[in-house]
DNA sequence: TAGGCCATCTGGTCCT
DNA sequence: AGGACCAGATGGCCTA
């Protein structure tokens, strides 16, 4: 038995879009193996949190157009270890299969780069959240995108005067009309001040 | 060119 | 044990 580990850059940007680790002895048909893989990953995708239709649909689909012609061969042969560079001579399908193949000897190595995988996916998650909140803040039409701090800051204040304007069971237009004239009374965390929110706010159609 | 924002990597900690 | 979460470090890009 032997550990192997295999990166895969499907999209050539140089940076691995999946990992694949195990042991693997003498019997071991690869590309059965990693095909069954790559189908069950494929049909879980569905049930998985945001990023799975950002990043893992595209990815797998990515595979199974790169494992048709994708001619694996058996671990070891021709294979090239993490840090050494492949045989001049090599015929490099390597590029051709899009695939970036590594033997890797020291588990730590492969799982450290599973963990960045997972990481960089769930910060696509975490984006795509905050781009769906950009959506629910009220923004000037011709305003730059908001950065994530900003953007929560915003959020936060919305709710606030959302939750004012609720208490004081007046209309919202002629509540924001007020804010406008009078100034926004709650000034206790003026990240977002009056100018800033409730003009936001006078862009919204209420009716 | 400095500062802000962001993506990514990484190691530590928590949770299941 | 492995995955999720978090925060620090780093480097790239953009803008004033």
């Amino acid at each position: 038995m032997e550990d192997i580990g295999l990166l895969f850059d499907f999209d050539q940007d140089g940076s691995t879009d999946f990992a694949f680790w195990g042991q693997m002895d003498q019997n071991f048909h690869f590309q059965t193996q990693l095909e069954s893989f790559l189908m069950d990953c494929q049909a879980a995708s569905g049930q998985l949190s945001p990023w799975s239709t950002f990043g893992c649909q595209s990815v797998f689909s990515d595979a199974q157009l790169t494992l048709t012609d994708l001619d694996v061969q058996s671990p070891g042969l021709g294979v090239c270890a993490e840090g050494e560079g492949c045989p001049a001579d090599e015929p490099l399908e390597a590029a051709k299969r899009r695939t970036r193949r590594l033997v890797l000897h020291q588990p730590y190595k492969v799982q450290r780069h599973a963990a960045n995988i997972r990481e960089r996916k769930r910060m696509l998650s975490i984006n795509s959240a905050f781009e769906e909140l950009r959506c629910h803040v009220p923004m000037f039409p011709y305003e730059k995108r908001l950065s994530k701090i900003d953007t929560l800051r915003l959020a936060i204040a919305y709710i606030a005067l959302l939750r004012e304007i609720l208490m004081s069971g007046s209309d919202p237009k002629s509540y924001i009309d007020e804010c406008m004239k009078n100034g926004y009374k709650n000034q206790s965390d003026a990240i977002w001040n009056t100018s800033d929110l409730t003009a936001r706010l006078s862009w919204i159609k209420w009716d």
